[in-house]
DNA sequence: TTGAAAGCGCTAACAT
DNA sequence: ATGTTAGCGCTTTCAA
């Protein structure tokens, strides 16, 4: 156990109230004095315990990240520019996976059990707002792709139906005429994959073209494998396919590769998050790139002075279609 | 703010004491007495405070990963793994980015600035063991992918030379001759690099090669462009490469492909860490798979029950080269 | 500028 | 089976 602040007062031959100034830097103390402390501190290597500093001042500085799996690029790269920007901030960010289970996600909202956090990301999967009318807690929560939470949470996301819209209008300007939107997941709760379908649809419409349900694909979860099983779904149908993530649009690449295929040549590719894997994909992969430093950003400015009872703040991130050798 | 434990015993007419046993379950409560205080609990959505519990306990059921960044793909897939481990054992993860920083990674040996970690997984990058004489704290500290943690560590690794040896002799046995090692970080204090190197120029050795220093290749980061840049440096030189991170294997295998040559029949590739984009990579890649899961565990048992004094623990988790298409 | 002391919410030793 | 209470280490109000 490391000192107390108590043994360095006794050490030093003053209250525990200087020793505290000292430490927090804040109050004044006469140089003599805050020398005399210091020497104390180092001498007993007095760390202050952070327990009793949150018992005490009601904050722990620890908020968690709650996505259906870090190991997920588009999770793993959010959750590195959200620790990067909590620790800008003093804060320690803590991951736990949902993996897209409801009730994970609903227990979650109401904090971490068995821990004091100040706030919970959450990235839901499985629930949506409509499904959360009330909570057991009031910790902090921020919603992350979520369009609407129903004014009950705050929620930062970029706008999914124009980006959607933007990336389908760009595959029709390349001359593709039967265009599949992949990644449909009409058993999650969570609206991402609705309102990119939105767009789709509304891009087609704008173009003249009649949507084909046949080419509006469905899958299990976002992995490069579900990506591949949409290929054997789509199997000659699409000239283009729009995928709701970057994983699924890989997979489908290489699927379509494996079989002989030319990308973009016979089928044009586009993604969703702009990931790592992507950009160095062969062929490299177009994409819609959202912000992602600024969502991070936005999501824990939604947490800093949270005024109780305030509204639920909506922050749409930005984004951008980047165009690369896939399409 | 949550009622509090007095407020549950005024409530429900019993002692604090008796709503703590209720709580958490422990000692013998009348089952009308129990019942009782339980509904006190649910009308005054009684949560405990954690702060408190910590303070008192001296434990926080928080544990610290400290990797150089989350968004890597080997480390955001053993920070997954880590992550549902500690769930598990009723333990929080939080992590922490060190950018490969040695003074980060000095500073998070005594633990989270500011919080109380049970103790830290540390995955050292810049930082020898041997640079790491005292520590100002004395948290439990695991080290990832260390062979050697001068005995002031527990830690947990991979048999580098040895996978490394197999990887080569693999690359040896298909008919290759020269072979490139391409990952060496002279300027880390880390010694996984120079373990595989070992295991590589052994293998060579083995078959009776005789190692060409030109064709070991050492690269600034483990990241895709750094492996096509070590193609650059290597160029036409070597007709196998055998690549210290799937990162770099990708990242070279792409811009071999990217200049006409075929994989592997002109240029063969083998990577280590067996991340996901390598399995459906273009060709798919032959890589060592570590057993992330068993690493996740055993980083997790060191810390149990740690016996204070007790000599430092030194875990080799198992691994096996996954043999695909690149090579 | 510094000291004394209350109290954050909980657990557990001691008492009944 | 349950009540009483000290005290974990800190911050901060009240006094000096």
């Amino acid at each position: 156990m490391s000192a107390t602040l108590r043994q360095v007062a006794e050490r030093a031959g003053v209250s525990v109230r200087t020793v505290s100034n000292v430490v927090s830097g804040f109050a004044l103390v006469a140089p003599e004095t805050r020398s005399r402390v210091q020497a104390a501190i180092d001498e007993l290597r007095y760390r202050p315990n952070a327990a009793a500093r949150h018992l005490r001042g009601g904050r722990s500085g620890l908020i968690a990240l709650a996505v259906p799996e870090i190991a997920s690029p588009y999770f793993s790269e959010l959750a590195g520019l959200l620790a990067e920007e909590a620790g800008r901030r003093s804060l320690l960010l803590s991951i736990q996976q949902t993996g897209g289970d409801a009730k994970v996600e609903r227990t979650l909202i109401d904090g971490v059990p068995g821990q004091t956090v100040d706030a919970v990301i959450l990235s839901p999967w499985a629930l949506s707002p409509a499904e959360i009318t009330h909570r057991a807690s009031d910790v902090p929560v921020v919603l992350l792709g979520e369009q609407d939470a129903g004014g009950l949470f705050d929620h930062v996301a970029v706008d999914n139906v124009a980006a959607a819209r933007e990336t389908t209008r760009h595959l029709i300007e390349r001359g593709h005429r039967r265009i599949a939107a992949v990644g449909l997941q009409p058993h999650l709760g969570n609206g991402t994959a609705t309102r990119r379908l939105e767009g789709y649809r509304q891009a087609l419409a704008e173009a003249g073209l009649t949507a084909d349900p046949t080419l509006e694909i469905p899958v299990a979860r976002l992995h490069r494998t579900d990506g591949a099983d949409a290929f054997t779904a789509l199997r000659g149908r699409a000239d283009a396919a729009f995928c709701f993530s970057d994983q699924l649009a890989l997979g489908l690449m290489s699927a379509a590769l494996r079989h002989g295929l030319t990308v973009p040549g016979d089928l044009a590719v586009a993604g969703f998050d702009d990931v790592e894997d992507g950009r160095y994909g062969n062929p490299p992969l177009t994409t819609v790139a959202p912000d992602k430093e600024a969502i991070a950003r936005a999501a824990l400015d939604c947490l800093e002075d949270r005024p109780a009872g305030a509204p639920a703040r909506r922050v749409v991130a930005g984004h951008r279609l980047v165009v690369r050798a896939s399409t």
